[in-house]
DNA sequence: AGTCATTTAGTACTTTAGTATGAGCCTGTT
DNA sequence: AACAGGCTCATACTAAAGTACTAAATGACT
């Protein structure tokens, strides 16, 4: 969160600036006037648009996968593998194809899996995983 | 999109009354113009924010479920239902409770469903149903 | 060196899932 | 009335999925 702070910090000196142009316009004719105030509705509106971006980004990364709720829960970095691509909707004799290891291990990892998310079918396992926010979309 | 329409429209009104108000300012004194300038900035900086807030809006709609995509798949609204709690992760047997029908209608449509959206197994069919966008997030 | 977690793999078994097919019942359309 | 489409249910079957063990190889950690 170092970015927010340097970006309020900008906005900041932003808005000082803009203090000290309007006391300078007002000593120079009234003609230019019109001129900064357009130009501060600019600004204003830039920064009014980049805070409310800046917001979505914060709540689109919390979307992201969790490492931390994977190790939470015990998974192992195969068992992850295997959830994943069980969420992909491939079989257990196509994953232990795609990882190069016999039925037998993916379905040992898959039980694994389906402890560990406390869940009775692979289906269940998935949409748990992605309620937990450890797959993707 | 009428409401976009309208709101760029008190929009333009907005702006106007703006510019007539920095006038009226110029002609009275000069003590009111920082009370002007800072209205301007903080009107334009919640015009930003709105309209950012509209963008996001306008994506955010692609995301959920997309009707139109259902009628071109030729799934049936029982069919369609059944495709919503196999992604909930329920078995045969659990859906055909929740239905209140018997475990060999929920066979066929489920079987149906895999067939429409050319899927051979339940797991692929909510995952491609994903992709297409018929299912929420 | 010994312990622990992980990964791999197997056998044997039970349970779901999925296919194929047929059939009865409604409902809206022609 | 006849027909098509959708929903229902059933039987009989095959194919996956999942459970419950056992067990060996590996690597990290103490």
């Amino acid at each position: 969160m170092k970015k927010t702070i340097l970006i309020f910090g900008m906005l900041a000196l932003a808005i000082l600036a803009l203090l000290q142009l309007s006391q300078y316009s007002s000593l120079s004719g009234d003609l230019k006037l019109e001129f900064v105030i357009s130009g501060i509705a600019v600004v204003f509106f830039v920064i009014g648009v980049i805070i409310q971006k800046r917001f979505r980004k914060e709540k689109e990364i919390s979307t992201e996968v969790d490492q931390h709720q994977i190790n939470a829960l015990g998974l192992s970095k195969r068992e992850y593998e295997v959830l994943i691509e069980m969420a992909s909707g491939y079989s257990n004799k196509e994953i232990a194809d795609r990882l190069f290891v016999s039925e037998s291990t993916i379905k040992t990892h898959v039980s694994n899996v389906l402890v560990k998310l406390d869940a009775k079918r692979r289906t269940q396992a998935v949409q748990k995983a992605k309620e937990l926010q450890i797959l993707p979309f």
